[in-house]
Formats: C-alpha cells, structure tokens, sequence
DNA sequence: GGCCTCAATTGATCTGGGTCAAGGCATATA
DNA sequence: TATATGCCTTGACCCAGATCAATTGAGGCC
C-alpha cells in the first residue's frame, strides 16, 4: 500500500456522510454499493492498524481519533510520514501492501471497505476515481511541503510549523473565527511530534518552552495552546506562503 | 499544480512510446487524440521551466534531461522535493498554479501536451486517469521514503542513499548485469545534491571524499561514479529493504 | 601560453541539536 | 499514605554538520 489522507469538506461525523464525499458526483445508486460493503473497525491508542509489509484487504476512512503513518529503519530511528486525522482516507487502491506501519495515536474508529469490491467499483464509476486522484496530488504536495520543513527548517521552526497546521486544520476551534486567537490540545505526545519533525523529544520539549517564553503560544498543562497571534506564529514558522500537510 | 514523476518502463527515447506508456491499455484512438494535441519544449541547462505559483498550460512528459522541483523560503534556503528524470511526468491535471518551481537541471526536451485538451481525453478515458493515480500513489511513497531520509539519516547515510537510488534507476548501464558494479554519471552538481538532502554542498563533498576513501565508491573526475558493490552501498544507507525516491 | 569562470575540495572553527542524566508532576494501584 | 508509571521538563556536555575561508582543477576563450 501507500497511504492516503484528505480533509474533505463537510460533515464527517457520520460515515454515510463520507460517503459521498468521497465521490461528491456519484450517483445514489453508487452510494448504495457502498454502503453495502462498509463496516466499522475500531482501534485502541497505541495499536497498529497496519503493519508495513502486510498485504492489507480494505481502504477506508478514519472517524474519529488520530492515526499516523511511519517507517522504521533497523536500528529503530522513526519518522512520522503522515498524519490521519477524521475524514482522511487509508488505503491503497491497486496495491496490495502496507508501506507504511499505520497506527492509532489515540483512540479510533474507522470506516472500512473490503478492497476488492472498491476498486470494482472504482473501475466501473470514473468518478470515485477522479476524486482519489485529486485526493493524492493533494497528499503528495502535503508531503512534499513536509521535505522542506524536515531538510531545511530550524528545530524552533519545526515546532512552530506544526503547531500552525494543526491549528489551522482545527480552525473550526477559534471562539473568535480566524482573526482571534486559536485555542486548540495536541493530539500528539511530545515524542510522537519528535518523530513527525525529526528531531529528538528533548527538543522538541524546549522549544515549546522558548514559544512559551516568547509568547508565541500559552500552554495550559502540556497539551492544550492557545495561539494569541497566527500571524506571529506563521512567521516563527519561517513560512508566509503556507500550505498544510494536513491538506 | 503539482508534480507528478515516474519512471514508465519501455522504451523512452521517443514521444509516441511514451503516449503509448501513459497508458497502456487504451487503444489506438486514444493515441491518435494525444499524438494530436502533443508538442515539443526545449529548455537550457538552469532555465526555470515553471515558476512556483504560475498557472501552467501544460503538461508533458521528460524525453532527455533532468529537471527538478524546488521549494524556496523567502530567506533563499531551498529544498529539492523531486527529480524529473527522462519519461517523468509533469503536471497536475485538474489544478492551475504550481507549488514548485520546476527547473532544468541540465538541457532538457519534454514532449506537452495542452493541458484543456489532455484533460478532456482524461475524463473520456478512465485508462488514462487510472494510470495516473497510479502513477501519483508511487510519487507519493517515494516522496515520503525521502521524508525518512531528510528527518533520520546521517550525512553519510544519506549521501549513500541518493546514490543508491541513482545506481538503481540507472541500473541498465551496469556492464556485468545488476549484480555486478555499477558505472553511472551523476547528473547533479554538488549543491544540487545538498539541496536534495538538506545538507551544504561543503558536507556533501566531505562525504563524498568519505566514501571513496573507504572504498565505498570509486570517483574518476567529479561526476563519473562507480559502485563496486551495490550491497556495500546500500547498507552505508542504513537501508537494506528498499524504495527508491524515483519509483 | 595566460586568464577567466565555475565546480569542487579541504581546512579551521563554531553551534544547534543530540545525548545522557536527574527530577517533576500527574493519574493509577494498593 | 505510599508507590508505581507515563509523560514531560530541565541541565550539562558533546559532536555532526554548518559556516567561513582559502585553494585546486578543469574547461573555454583570446
């Protein structure tokens, strides 16, 4: 496999919904084979969805929780690759393995379909097939937005970098639309952002302090930031022109 | 936009070939329609082929040359994020602006097409759209393989690790067969493989000398490579299964 | 030959982030 | 109340790779 992700627009909280986000042009007929092919997985925080390797008999949607993508080298040196957060899209059409270890960081449920019934469906309706492609680009450009932050960026611009993905995906969260300030928790550990930014959770801990410090970010206990000024943090971030792993 | 490579099997030295490769399946029609829309581009060594943010008319294919695709700070650190080589796609069907720049590394010849007219076949032929998910999905596991090596590898390893994918894709110019060494030219300056590897090119040249004093390499000029043992090189890229960044 | 220019090498020094180690602070278990 | 466990912070030190700088070498051109 390799792994897809996109936000798509919309409700997300019930998965007929995600349905037809998938495939927005699809007939009701094609909801209708969908729908007949789904079914619901559910997974606890620390628990691997997909070992890199396996073959893997379904692609499917995240509901709820986080998931994340990572390779492994022998020695044990990690590096997050993606992040899966409700609504993204798992799963590999036309391949048969994981790339990828693919794992619950919290708590998740997913929306499954066997994967043989989807990529017939997908070969006899262009549409879900356009949406997927259009989904990808959007994955590789993400990815790809990543390889400059992890090659180029500072350790202090790392942090910040993420911090604003994470707070612009959940813009939804500002009491005060996006102009105001962004409140939002981490839903990921210290060592869990190490592994997404490369670098080591040592680091990663200080220089969440520095923007502490500084007054970039407040931190109540560990994982709940409020970001008073975007704009300030976007800068930290080395980063004015801005586009988002996350998609 | 955004960028879409990969190496299509076959033959490449002509553009009809690769019509044929982009999509395998479809008929003889279909190839018609393309041969009819299809135009060549020549572009010197350095020339920007497109700037980020531009809308692009185009899409098209790498017949001879290396191109590459860059991201930029506004403070002049830059980032290689993918690697055109010869029978490479460009282009991003469905989308207007380029998130990249696209740069001519060396001369290169790419064989376009109108970008309207491709997308229009695009949509009447689910072959063709079909093969550039494909195509996308390798993008997008080569593009995060890269991420490991940006966020986790050493100077060294990483050094290994471009030049390993170079030998791999390059692999028809081995004289003794895959097993045997392999003799290529790299096609990057210096500071092009920096920019690849998030390194300076003064390290890279360090390494270089490294690896050749080791024995890892064999290094007759600058650019003219040769690798007595493929799984000596490997190994010094920390990486025995493998992936490489240029699918 | 002499003189550019551009790519690459090599040396000397500095520093950001890694490494190792010692707590702190919750929530959980008894 | 004690005790463990998971997550996080902070300090002290070190080193891989960055930075600054000098030099070499291979064309190309007059």
């Amino acid at each position: 496999m390799s792994v897809m992700t996109h936000h798509i627009s919309g409700n997300c909280a019930d998965c007929p919904i995600r349905h037809r986000a998938v495939c927005a042009r699809c007939e009701q007929d094609e909801l209708e084979e969908l729908e007949s092919i789904k079914y619901y997985r559910n997974f606890e925080a620390g628990q691997t969805i997909l070992w890199s390797g396996d073959k893997m008999g379904f692609v499917g949607t995240v509901i709820s929780g986080i998931a994340s993508l990572t390779q492994t080298m022998e020695d044990g040196r990690t590096q997050m690759v993606g992040l899966l957060l409700p609504s993204d899209f798992v799963g590999r059409p036309g391949r048969d393995g994981s790339a990828y270890d693919v794992t619950a960081t919290t708590d998740v449920v997913m929306c499954c379909f066997r994967k043989k019934p989807f990529e017939t469906l997908m070969a006899q309706t262009p549409h879900i097939a356009h949406r997927l492609l259009e989904m990808t680009l959007d994955e590789l450009d993400a990815a790809r937005e990543w390889m400059l932050v992890l090659g180029r960026k500072t350790a202090r611009e790392k942090i910040a970098s993420l911090l604003s993905i994470i707070a612009r995906r959940d813009a939804s969260l500002s009491p005060n639309g996006p102009a105001g300030p962004m409140v939002f928790d981490l839903p990921l550990t210290r060592e869990a952002m190490a592994d997404y930014l490369g670098l080591t959770l040592e680091t990663v801990s200080r220089q969440m302090s520095a923007l502490k410090k500084d007054g970039v970010i407040l931190l109540e206990g560990k994982r709940h930031v409020t970001v008073p000024d975007m704009g300030r943090l976007m800068e930290e971030a080395g980063d004015d022109s801005d586009g988002g792993l996350m998609a």
